[in-house]
DNA sequence: CAAATATCAGATGAACTGATATTA
DNA sequence: CTAATATCAGTTTATCTGATATTT
């Protein structure tokens, strides 16, 4: 790999979006072991966390388009980790819950993003690892919250 | 937005892919003033820096596939911002070399992109972006040396 | 012969858009 | 009437693959 110009090695911009390029590299490899992806694991992850929920509100959670969260779901019921009831009080929407065995996956998924985080983190000590956990956690509030 | 599942908030690698998005929606809405893309600005910054190089040695520089280099170049020496000559030592490669004019883009881009830069970090001291900025480049090298 | 280069055509994955039907 | 929800079909953007011709 040669060196990229200062002009953009400099620019943190530029270091997130490639660092996100191996993120996302190192995420699906593992999460490939379980045939899934990143969004499924969003999704299994927001309902585990805070119960059943509508597919709008699992976007609103997992920052995914609406029509995205419909294939996604699709998927996901597919092979038995979610279910869709419609919702008696209204009924314009469904209600998405977690099953055992989307539990049980969801914890597979659990396991392999750590060790890709562990790879991705590699160099950094327990503390580097905090503060860097904590400076991103700060911009990505400033920004979600606009 | 409704708050993420910890699941995800507590991993870096969930808070780089998220601020990613940012920080190219950020930089693309820069450029698009100037109706360019990251890509063009990555391929006018290697060339500022080190100048004039082949496709090949670009990609590289640049962490560009091949074939995206092709077409990146096709569009800048269409505005002439770049011209390619063929290299008389090794007629395999084409000489890629900065234009006049590629350089007075490449110095709107860059503006552009400082802009995007500041309203990414906005929350964060210039301590902290030393921070930030060190903690990535070290993960981005470890990764890259691979 | 193998390896590097430039090129093209197309595949893939993630994110987004627009339209529609239903219900609150 | 409007707003929210779920759905479908299709677009956009970036990235990557495979094949090919040329040259080293």
């Amino acid at each position: 790999m040669d060196e990229a110009p200062a002009r953009l090695t400099a620019k943190p911009s530029w270091l997130i979006t490639q660092l996100a390029v191996h993120a996302h590299r190192l995420a699906s490899e593992g999460f490939a072991a379980a045939d899934a992806r990143g969004y499924h694991f969003r999704i299994l992850a927001a309902l585990a966390e805070f119960g059943p929920a509508s597919q709008a509100a699992l976007g609103r959670r997992c920052n995914m388009d609406r029509s995205d969260v419909v294939a996604a779901i699709n998927e996901l019921a597919e092979r038995g980790f979610v279910e869709r009831t419609p919702d008696p009080d209204d009924r314009r929407r469904n209600i998405v819950s977690l099953t055992k065995a989307g539990d049980r996956q969801l914890r597979r998924l659990d396991e392999a993003l750590d060790q890709a985080q562990d790879d991705l983190l590699g160099p950094l000590t327990a503390e580097d690892r905090q503060t860097l956990t904590t400076l991103l956690t700060r911009l990505l509030h400033h920004h979600q919250r606009a």
